[in-house]
DNA sequence: TTTACTAAGT
C-alpha cells in the first residue's frame, strides 16, 4: 500500500488495516455511492459486518443491493437480502430487477410473489422489472396477470412501464400478442422511440420484415437501438445482405454505433462470411478502446465473426487477448475449431476450459461432440458424452443424441445409430432421423435409409429435401424406380426443396449464385470461365462423379449439371475477379457434394489457389490439391 | 429520498 496524502476514504479504511464503523448512518448510502468496484463494495460490506452493523433498516441494505446488482454480482446481492427481515419496496424491485438481470427471471417472479404476500406495494417499478421477467420467460400467463394488476390498482402507466408491457406482449412467441401491443400502442398518445423500438423487434421477431421496416423508415428520431434491432432482425430472418446495408446506412447516419450495433453487425458478418466487413469492425473496435466499448459480448462476437469466416487463427488471437471469459467465450472457440475439423485443438481448449474453473454446459458438449462428428472420433465422441452424463450431471437434449447418431453414422456405424436412436428418452425428431438418412447415403444403406426416411415424412411431411436425399439414396445404391419415383412424389405433392446456393464478397459487395443461374451481369464471363476450368480439370484427368446426380438425363448432361452447382460459380466468379493467389471465401448453405469436392480440391491446384468453403455443417480449406477435411464430412 | 424502457455473443 503507498503512502496516502490525501485523507482516506470510507471505504479505503479497512486496507488500511483497521476496520472502522461508519458512525452516522445517515452517510453510508453516499459511502456506498463512492465505490468504484466490486472490491470496494466489498470492503464496505465486510465492515458492517465485522462491526456488527444493523444492515437492516433505512436505505443501507437497498443501496448495497443496489451496488452490487449493478455490477453484476447477483450472489452477493441476494445474500444481503436474505439478511433483511423485512425488505422495503426498493429493496425487492432491486433484487427483482437483478435476479432478471443475472438471468433468473423465475426467481425474480417468485420475489415479486412473496413481495405481495407480505403485503408490500408493486409500484411502476416494480411491475417493469416484473414485466421484464416474464418477457424473458416468455410466459404469457403471468404477463398477463400483471398487466391486469396494474389496471385494477388504477395506476397510469408512465413510458417505462408502457414499453416494458408493449415489450412482453410483442416479443412473446405467440404471434396473436402483436395485437396486443399493438393496441396498447396505439391506445398511448405519446410514442417514443424506445416504445416503436419494442414493437419493431416483436415484427421482426415474428418475420413481418416489411411492416417493421415501415416502422422504422416512418421514425422521427431513431436511436442507436433502433438500428441495431433492424440489422438483429434482417440477420434473424436471413437476410443478411439488407443487415449489411442497413449497418452501412448507420455508419452514415450521425447515430454512433454501440456495443449492441456492433455485435448485431458481427452476427451478421458471422452469417454471411463476410471477412473484410468484419475485420473493418475489429479495426473500428480497437481504435475505441479506451472508451469502454470492449465488453466480453463483444469480443466474443469477434470471436465467433472470425471463426464462422473462415479465419479461425485471428479468432484464436483476440480469445487468446481476452481478459476475461465464460462460458459463452469458449463455447465460441471450441465450436470454432470444431468447424474446422480441429478436433485435438476442442479438447486441449475444454481441459484448459475446466482448468479455469468454468463449469462447461451442455452447449459446450454440443461443440465437444460435433468435432468428434467432423474428426471421425468415435471413442472419444462416446467418452464426452458419458462424461456429460455422469461427470457433470448434464441431461442429454436432443442436440447431443443428434451428434452422436452423426459421429456413428458417419464413421459407418449404422446399426449402432439406429439403436441409439430407438433407445432415446425423447421422442426423436427430424434432425435425428435427418443425421441417419444422410449416413445411410454416405454408406449406401437403402434399406435402412428407407426406414429413416419413412419416420421423417411423418414428423416433416411438406419437406422436399427429405425426398430428394431419399432419391439420391436410391440413385447411389442403382435402385433407379424407386429413385424416379421420389423426385415425382416432388412434383406431384407440390413439396419445397431447398436450393443451392453460394455467396462470395468481392470488394465489399455480396455475390450470390444458385444453381445453373444466370442471372449475374457478368454471366457470359462466368460460364466462360467455368469452361476454361472445365478443359483444365479435364486435362488434369478429372472425372465427374455422375452418381450424384439425379436427374434422370443423359450422362453428359448430368455431367453439365454438376458443373452449375452454385459453389463452383462462386469459385469462377472468385477466380474471375480478384488477383492472382487471391485466397477465395465461398459460403454454401447445403453440404458440398462429393463431385464438387473433388472439383475444388483439383481447382486449388491447377489455378494455385486456397479456397476456403464454408457448407452447411464446416469449413473445407482447399489447398495444392488437398482439403483440410481429408475428405470426411 | 434511492431504482427504470429498447438492441446483443455458443
Amino acid at each position: 500500500m503507498p503512502p496516502s496524502h490525501s485523507r482516506p476514504k470510507v471505504n479505503e479504511l479497512s486496507l488500511l488495516g483497521k476496520p472502522t464503523v461508519v458512525k452516522n448512518p445517515a452517510r453510508i448510502p453516499a459511502a456506498i455511492r463512492t465505490c468504484r468496484n466490486l472490491r470496494e463494495v466489498g470492503q464496505l460490506h465486510a465492515q458492517f459486518v465485522i462491526s456488527g452493523f444493523i444492515i437492516d433498516g433505512h436505505r443501507t441494505a437497498g443501496k448495497l443491493i443496489e451496488s452490487y446488482v449493478s455490477m453484476s454480482h447477483i450472489s452477493n446481492a441476494l445474500s444481503v437480502f436474505h439478511s433483511i427481515h423485512s425488505p422495503d419496496a426498493f429493496a425487492y424491485n432491486t433484487i427483482i430487477r437483478g435476479l432478471t438481470q443475472a438471468n433468473f427471471p423465475y426467481d425474480s417472479l417468485l420475489l415479486y410473489q412473496q413481495m405481495l404476500l407480505r403485503g408490500l406495494i408493486p409500484d411502476n417499478y416494480t411491475y417493469t422489472f416484473v414485466l421484464k421477467a416474464c418477457s424473458h420467460l416468455n410466459s404469457l400467463f403471468e404477463g398477463q396477470q400483471v398487466h391486469s394488476r396494474i389496471i385494477k390498482a388504477g395506476i397510469s402507466p408512465d413510458t417505462h412501464l408502457h414499453s416494458s408491457l408493449i415489450h412482453m406482449y410483442a416479443t412473446n412467441s405467440n404471434s396473436d400478442c402483436l395485437g396486443c401491443a399493438q393496441r396498447i400502442l396505439s391506445d398511448f398518445s405519446v410514442q417514443n422511440t424506445v416504445i416503436i423500438n419494442s414493437m419493431i423487434s416483436g415484427y421482426l421477431r415474428h418475420g413481418h420484415v416489411k411492416i417493421a421496416r415501415e416502422m422504422f423508415d416512418g421514425m422521427v428520431a431513431k436511436d442507436a437501438a433502433s438500428w441495431s434491432t433492424m440489422v438483429s432482425g434482417y440477420t434473424k430472418n436471413g437476410m443478411y445482405v439488407e443487415a449489411f446495408v442497413v449497418f452501412r446506412e448507420m455508419m452514415m447516419s450521425h447515430i454512433p454505433p454501440n456495443e449492441s450495433t456492433l455485435v448485431s453487425a458481427l452476427s451478421a458478418c458471422a452469417q454471411l462470411g463476410a471477412l473484410d466487413q468484419g475485420r473493418w469492425i475489429h479495426a473500428f473496435v480497437d481504435r475505441k478502446i479506451g472508451t469502454g466499448i470492449t465488453t466480453l459480448t463483444l469480443a466474443t462476437s469477434l470471436v465467433d465473426m472470425y471463426a464462422k469466416c473462415g479465419s479461425i487463427n485471428c479468432g484464436f488471437q483476440v480469445f487468446e487477448k481476452m481478459p476475461q471469459r465464460d462460458v459463452v467465450t469458449w463455447g465460441v472457440i471450441i465450436s470454432g475449431f470444431a468447424m474446422h475439423g480441429q478436433a485435438s485443438k476442442c479438447f486441449r481448449l475444454f481441459d484448459e476450459m475446466l482448468a479455469t474453473g468454468i463449469r462447461p454446459n451442455a452447449v459446450i458438449f454440443v461443440a465437444i461432440l460435433s468435432a468428434c462428428s467432423h474428426a471421425g472420433y468415435v471413442e472419444a465422441g462416446r467418452l464426452y458424452f458419458n462424461q456429460m452424463v455422469q461427470d457433470f450431471g448434464i441431461r442429454p437434449s436432443i442436440e447431443h443424441y443428434g451428434c452422436m447418431v452423426d459421429i456413428l453414422g458417419r464413421a459407418g456405424h449404422l446399426a449402432e445409430a439406429e439403436e441409439l436412436i430407438v433407445s432415446m428418452p425423447e421422442e426423436p425428431n427430424s434432425i435425428i432421423w435427418g443425421a441417419l438418412l444422410g449416413a445411410c447415403r454416405t454408406h449406401n444403406d437403402p434399406r435402412r435409409g428407407e426406414r429413416a426416411f419413412r419416420r421423417l415424412i411423418e414428423l416433416e411431411p411438406m419437406s422436399g429435401d427429405r425426398y430428394k436425399l431419399a432419391s439420391h439414396i436410391f440413385t447411389a445404391a442403382g435402385e433407379k424406380e424407386d429413385a424416379i419415383k421420389m423426385r415425382r412424389l416432388i412434383k406431384e405433392k407440390e413439396l419445397e426443396t431447398t436450393c443451392g446456393s453460394s455467396f462470395i464478397v468481392v470488394d465489399g459487395v455480396v455475390h450470390e449464385f444458385m444453381v445453373g443461374d444466370t442471372g449475374h451481369s457478368e454471366a457470359r464471363d462466368i460460364y466462360m470461365m467455368l469452361e476454361e476450368i472445365k478443359r483444365r480439370l479435364k486435362m488434369a484427368g478429372f472425372v465427374a462423379r455422375r452418381d450424384q446426380v439425379l436427374l434422370d438425363i443423359e450422362e453428359e448432361e448430368k455431367e453439365e449439371a454438376l458443373s452449375r452447382h452454385s459453389e463452383r460459380l462462386a469459385i469462377a466468379y472468385g477466380l474471375l475477379s480478384t488477383k492472382a493467389k487471391t485466397l477465395i471465401r465461398v459460403i454454401k448453405n447445403l453440404r458440398v457434394c462429393r463431385d464438387c469436392h473433388s472439383a475444388i480440391k483439383l481447382i486449388s491446384k491447377e489455378f494455385d489457389r486456397e479456397i476456403i468453403v464454408r457448407d452447411k455443417n464446416r469449413f473445407h480449406v482447399f489447398k495444392g490439391g488437398e482439403c483440410s477435411c481429408m475428405d470426411y464430412w
